[in-house]
DNA sequence: GTAGGCTGAATTGTTGACAATCGTTTGAGG
DNA sequence: CCTCAAACGATTGTCAACAATTCAGCCTAC
């Protein structure tokens, strides 16, 4: 029995939440097929809401539902991961430019001093990638609101960085180089500090491209498998 | 009472069709409140079916809810639409040179030969913007799948061309430049046969702007009220 | 021995009734 | 006359029982 993470306004979004941090953190494995009884023992509800959560987890696209059929985490391949990168890099490099022309000044100040945090941490747990994953998020996360575009943040925030955290958990992608990509996050906001927006779209697409090298060069040695 | 378009393999898929239709179509105008009773009997469906569809249309971002508050269609500004453009422009972008690199010969063929029939709706139809309108989603719905990108396609088609064709059917946006997009329709597709995908990406990307600029001056005339 | 169809059980989809919450209206007080 | 508060009404959130469909196992036929 797991309780729900944050305080949910009701039933439906609290098994919401829920379910979205079991299939990130790996307690719900990918192509594992689920009972909607065995969730409701398991999470303390009752179907109704459930199957309302189902729905916008469906609808997210992290786990499929067939009629009468039941519902099964999705799981996805080693080729759709990166092509998710693909996506990452043309979606936050236009939030990066975005981000080098609306983001107050305040909020750039405060993205640096996080910056710092995050190096603090790389130095103190070496080799301990976990935080270094959990700060890259950070990151994204904060520029992704900066650019003060809606749509653009709910796709990002809502839809690619869960399934890239899914295998976050499992796999600590980034691991070998903290020091590399912190140097990429300070550049790019550098640049979105002099208000550059065509550099930062450049530097945000090159660091996003090196990260998805780095996980394809790791798939083909093996030492990665999905 | 409207029926549903497309035969749905369980009410709430019913539901879901029903009222994204019924959103995109303007018979649900934007920031109009309607209540989960009313829906019902205009939709001939009980509550529960309906709230899941609910759900998945919330988690979409075409309406919003409020807890024991009601539900009411999403509005977008003009200054939001604009943006829907900006990603449009970095995503079909993506989409364009993906389909460069791996569409199917068939369907390249398939494609342009849409492009004639567009060609001769808008010649026989002159100035109904409408079938321009449906055959620019046509268009874009074609390279969005043949990106044979799973996440970039549903993200497109899923997501954003719902929330644009919400304003299509309103507005009549590209009316007055149909001979025009259809030119820019050509080479793209003449770029993606000839396996170009840097150019393709550059076409589509130019070809978007074009089209959001257009609407930008046409709200700073007033045309369009949004 | 294998392929095909059939029956039964388990699971999902649906329905209607019950409980909790919010908005509105009405009344009293300043 | 305006403001604030409380109660009412309406609407949403939740629950448990019913109906429909699929999957698995078994039997039969070839």
């Amino acid at each position: 029995m797991i309780q729900a993470p944050l305080q949910a306004q009701t039933r439906a979004d609290e098994a919401f939440d829920c379910l979205q941090t079991a299939i990130v953190k790996g307690d719900l494995a990918p192509g594992e097929k689920i009972g909607e009884v065995e969730l409701c023992s398991r999470f303390n509800l009752t179907r109704g809401p459930l199957r309302e959560a189902l729905g916008r987890l469906e609808s997210r696209g992290l786990l499929v539902r067939r009629p009468h059929a039941g519902v099964k985490v999705v799981s996805v391949s080693a080729a759709e991961l990166l092509e998710l990168y693909r996506i990452r890099e043309v979606m936050e490099g236009l939030a990066a430019r975005q981000a080098a022309e609306r983001m107050p000044d305040e909020e750039i100040r405060d993205l640096l001093a996080t910056l710092d945090t995050h190096e603090r941490m790389i130095e103190e747990a070496q080799g301990q990638a976990y935080y270094q994953a959990e700060g890259d998020y950070d990151f994204h996360h904060r520029i992704a609101t900066g650019s003060r575009n809606t749509k653009l943040a709910q796709m990002l925030l809502g839809d690619l960085y869960y399934m890239v955290r899914m295998y976050r958990y499992r796999l600590s992608t980034s691991a070998g180089r903290p020091h590399l990509a912190l140097g990429e996050h300070r550049r790019i906001v550098e640049a979105i500090a002099q208000r550059d927006g065509e550099l930062a779209e450049f530097l945000m697409k090159r660091h996003i491209n090196a990260a998805r090298q780095n996980i394809e060069k790791k798939i083909d040695e093996g030492v990665l498998t999905i």
